[in-house]
DNA sequence: CAGTATCCGATGCGATACTG
DNA sequence: CAGTATCGCATCGGATACTG
């Protein structure tokens, strides 16, 4: 966006020119949860087009929001926020808050993404509150639309504080199953239901030991607010 | 904008959509800072052309963030926030903050804009603050830029808490004549720079009673903040 | 004044192809 | 993978004119 469009020395003018853009508040976001390689950044953005995540990074450079890094191990850059793009963390969560509360668009079968949601669901775990030992949890998701990404099946894999998403399985077996219907799982982790209520009306499976069960929503944090990195691979890592 | 063009169910996507747009975040400010009318709004936004201006009160209107009603009194529309569009308040504000304190761009010289700074101070005085009588303040400018709205003079009235910019003389004599560099007149207005500093350095002249030269920095509030409206007229009202 | 309608040029953006 | 370059369409938005 070009300088001073709005021919206002008015602050609120000033951060409008650099934030009220088009996808601009959600790449912040994205870095604001933890991810610093293009590829990560696409990975949470998957409508995004490459050449306008580009210009918006630049963009966001030159306004002094982030800063960017070639990388001496593995190729390309790393992107991070500078602390005037720190501080905006405050106005992203005030996004967040202001959007749970008054949008009130219920999320259509369109939207539906299950490699977001595992995306968003693997990042936002909460290190001390997972389970000592290595677990695998494998998700199936039924009612998955093709078009965008149709994978139906995911593993969590949990070790010590880390997790890790991958389409394969990590091991043999699952410790803990979780069968569900994507948009019940969505709206879960939206907020927008209880995960009892989901699993009386039959639209959320979980099948393990009892105490993985039972603990099994206290591994996750509020939607988008846990920033932390999550590896995201299509093999498990080698263990 | 249209619905869901991010394609993510996350709220902060939600917001985005609503708030992420040119103007838009200060159509808002507008609202919040006391102006109803469409001809306000234009006040306080000049470089916003009138069909950008209509579509984005319809596109608040349709989002739940505004609604209009039309007067019986008077022509056209009274646009006003719903609670969902109050409830951006902290978001603006912090949008303010934000770009007071990272945005280090200089108010350049084709930003200068005296009928803004006027309209700006006019509807950030405190009604507490103000002096008990009917009070007016003339305002003089140098280094006003021809272009945009090239007006050199301006008469503040203040009487009883009520605030009211004009172009004519609203009585013979003024209280309390302000001579003033527009751009230094400005800075101080942004917090960029102290009344004292601005008139030791001679750029800002104070005249009239002792009593009136103290107390006219506390007639005004944190721009942008205050929230009042203003009445803005070319002639002053009659007495 | 408070809009509505229309027009046309600028740009934003997605798609695609190319590179180390 | 992590970009860069190009191209062509679609939308945006500014200007202007028209209306009660």
């Amino acid at each position: 966006m070009s300088q001073s469009i709005y021919g206002q020395y008015c602050p609120v003018a000033r951060a409008a020119e650099v934030l009220a853009e088009r996808w601009t508040p959600l790449v912040v976001r994205e870095l604001l949860c933890g991810s610093r390689r293009f590829s990560e950044l696409q990975r949470g953005l998957p409508l995004m087009s490459k050449s306008v995540l580009m210009q918006r990074l630049r963009s966001l450079e030159s306004n002094g929001v982030v800063t960017s890094c070639v990388q001496t191990s593995g190729r390309g850059r790393s992107y991070e926020l500078t602390p005037a793009g720190a501080d905006l963390a405050p106005i992203i969560e005030l996004f967040g808050r202001w959007g749970h509360r008054w949008v009130r668009k219920p999320v259509t079968r369109g939207e539906l993404d299950a490699g977001l949601l595992l995306w968003d669901m693997g990042r936002n775990t909460k290190a001390a509150a997972l389970p000592q030992r290595r677990t695998v949890v494998r998700i199936d998701l039924t009612g998955v639309p093709r078009e965008p990404r149709g994978r139906r099946s995911y593993w969590i894999l949990l070790d010590r504080g880390d997790s890790h998403v991958c389409f394969e399985p990590p091991a043999p077996e699952a410790d803990l199953e979780v069968e569900a219907e994507l948009a019940a799982l969505t709206d879960y982790w939206l907020g927008h239901t209880t995960l009892a209520r989901e699993i009386v009306a039959g639209r959320i499976r979980l099948r393990g030991p009892r105490e993985l069960v039972r603990a099994f929503p206290s591994w996750f944090g509020v939607a988008g607010h846990t920033a932390r990195r999550t590896r995201w691979t299509k093999k498990p890592p080698t263990a």
